[in-house]
This record gives C-alpha cells, structure tokens and sequence, in this order.
DNA sequence: GATTCAAACTTGACAATGTAAAGTTGCTCA
DNA sequence: TGAGCAACTTTACATTGTCAAGTTTGAATC
C-alpha cells in the first residue's frame, strides 16, 4: 500500500470532513447547485461530486433526497432573514418598517428565485416531516407580526386582528414574489419599467390598507 | 399474422389513439397522478403506463417531460376557470363578484394543492417556453382584472391602477393558497376553526382596500 | 500508548427514470 | 392501390436515488 504513507495534516486537509462541516458543505454546494443550474440539475450526486465525497455520503446526514431539501429550504428561510435585517437599518417609523420588510421579501426571492420556489414548493409535500424547517418558517412569520402588531397598535387599527393582518401581508408579498419569478406578470404588462417600481406600488396599496 | 382480423372500429373503441386524444389522455392521467400520488410520482413512464401506451409515446406529444408538465400547468387554469365560472352565478354586486373570484382561487388551491403548485412552482423553469401555459396564465390575469376594474369604477376609486390593483388582489389569494397548502399558516395557529374562516377574513381585509 | 468502538465515510450494486435512435404500423389521399 | 407521413413501439444507455456491506478514523477507556 504505497499510498499509505502519505499523510495529510487535518488542518491542511481544505477537505477535513469526518467531524463537524460536511452537513454545511453539501446545503452550501446544493444552493450553489440550485441558483447556476436550475432544480434539475440538483442531485444528490452532483452535489455530493461537488464537495467531492461519495455518492453516498449525505445519507450520514440527511435520511434522503427531500431531508437535504428541506435543510437548503430552511437555510433559504435564514438566507431571507440576514436579507431582511440588512433592509432594515433600525428604523422607528413602524409603516416604513412593514414597506421594507415587504420590499425586502420581494427583493430576496428575485436574487434567489429557485431558492424561494424550494421552500414553498412541492419537492418537500409534507413540511411537517422537517422540524428546522416549519421553525424557520414560523420565524418568519413572527418577524412580521412583531412589525404588523407595532403598526397597528399605533394606527389604532382594530376592525382585524394583527395575525390576519400578518397573514394578508405575507400572502401578498409571497404571491408577488412568485407571480414575478413565474413570470405571470411583468413590470411591462402594466406599464412600468421594472420590478421596483412595481413593488413601491403593491406597497402602496398595502400600505393603504394600514392606515 | 392472426391478429389481424380482429378489427377495431375506432368509436368503439376506447383507445383509439393513433388520431386524437393521447395527448388529452395523457394530460388527465398526470393529473390523477399528480393528485393522487404526489409530484415523485410523476414520470413519464407512469403516464404512459397508466394510458397503456409504451413509455416513449408522449414524446411524439410533448417535447420532453417538461413539456407534458407545462401542459398539464396549463389545464390546471382552465381547471381553475370552470371552478371559478361555477362559483359566481351571475352576480350583479361587483364587490361580492370579486370576493367570491378570490374564494374560489383559493378554494381551487385547496382542493388542488399539487396542482397549483405545479402551475407556478420551479418545475417549469421558463414558461415563455410554453405558449399554451402563457395564454391561460394571461386569462387568469385578465379574468381577475375585469372584476377589479368594474369594481374600481363603481367605487370611484383613483389611487392606483386597476392593473396594480388586481396585481395585488391575485398576490394575495395567490399567496394565501401557497401558504396554506405548505403548512405556512393554519387557521387554527390564528385562533380559527378551519380555512374557511380564514379565507373570509382575509377577503375582509382585501375588501377594506377596494371601499 | 495500545485497544476498542461508534461515527463518518466508501464501494458496489440495483431498479427506475428521461430520452435518443431506429424500426413498425396504419390512416389518408393521390 | 400504393405511397408517404404521422403515430406508435422496441431497444438501448447514461443518470439518478437508495440499499447493503465494507473501511477508515478520532477519541475514550484501559
């Protein structure tokens, strides 16, 4: 065995699995998959290729295909959030706060739109089969009830309540974001220039609604 | 050569493809399958077994797998515009025409989790590839925009556009059914016995905006 | 330090899938 | 009648998800 012999330092070793990295490595590469080459190109074996362990090698850290989705999935849903965070420079005004968080939502899925389509998509049918997936998800949910409640509370809004509120708003900023990356309707189709402009003007309406 | 003789008549029988339905026939066994046994489920040989031609028959129907998909896409909105033409009996009030346009969206969406999913999700990658699918998706806009527009004038309402308007309407239901069929939200994580108190809510906040 | 043992990883295999290539069947129209 | 074209079949192959059976390795125990 020749080969034996040569050792290689773990430190050294870009490659020092077998502890620790893998897991991240392979949702990192699997998104990298995703948002180059399209849904069809993510395989389990492209991605196991991709960070050059064995084909097999993933079942040590998700059960199967749709486990490893669902951790990229929930990933996304972290991804969205640090977007978000970002959009939202500590602002006071509670109605700018909510436009941004919707902004942002919008925003995100048009950089990332297979990743978007993933998390809400029918490759993971049953979410529930995925715990750190439906937490994120709640997460997200609560990120904007926290900004809908404030909202309200200050314009003394009362005839719903801020849950329904919440869930309107994010129906809204999700169907957007998935009607655009459908291509279902275009900024063009109703006579803008671009998808900024169409988000200021959804925001408005909403906006509308919350005043 | 026994076989021979035994002749079919074509109206007789129930295959007589070679002339006509297999792409139709086709088209429903994917739905059923769609529906009854998941998106995994969903290949082209299962299609073509359920119909009981040999596995590559749909090709001389459809570019590629992709293509039977867009096409099934692109039934699901006509799927949709029956359920929808059923649930307004001739309305005369614009508002209610509306609310019930985005009930039976929703309601469809329910009733057809993986189907409406398919329509808008990540397996079709480019629906400009796919005419069929382009021209109903453009329907469905159009189907919404009406009632939008008719609404807007009855209510004098000048703020926006009824394009905008309607673009944030089907945002909205849109959104609702997707968040709801991925477990996102349920009625009972906002204190509410089932969908349909949900739906209605949420119609409410969508109708405080067109008053 | 040697031993042991579970966790992390590999090798090899198999059935199922998408799809290309080449052939066959059978309407339809000249 | 027969010629040609569209509808379908047969065969084949690379790729995929996943199982079963190893092998390596790092750390805990003696």
């Amino acid at each position: 065995m020749p080969k034996k012999n040569i050792k290689k330092s773990p430190s050294q070793n870009k490659k020092a699995y077998h502890h620790g990295n893998l897991r991240e490595a392979l949702v990192d590469a699997a998104i990298d998959i995703l948002e180059n080459e399209g849904l069809k190109a993510l395989s389990l074996r492209a991605v196991a290729r991709r960070v050059g362990v064995s084909q097999t090698a993933p079942y040590h850290h998700f059960k199967d295909k749709e486990g490893m989705l669902a951790a990229v999935a929930a990933k996304g849903f972290m991804m969205m959030e640090a977007a978000q965070n970002i959009s939202i420079p500590g602002e006071e005004n509670t109605a700018e706060n909510i436009l941004a968080l919707g902004r942002g939502y919008v925003t995100f899925g048009l950089k990332h739109p297979a990743l978007l389509q993933l998390m809400f998509g029918p490759e993971i049918p049953d979410p529930k089969n995925h715990p750190e997936l439906m937490s994120e998800g709640q997460k997200s949910f609560n990120r904007i009830l926290e900004g809908v409640t404030a909202r309200m509370d200050e314009a003394g809004i009362t005839y719903v309540t801020p849950s329904i509120v919440t869930i309107s708003a994010w129906s809204m900023v999700h169907g957007l974001a998935i009607l655009l990356i459908g291509g279902k309707i275009t900024p063009e189709g109703v006579g803008l220039n671009n998808e900024e402009e169409l988000i200021e003007q959804v925001a408005n309406v909403l906006h509308k609604g919350l005043t």
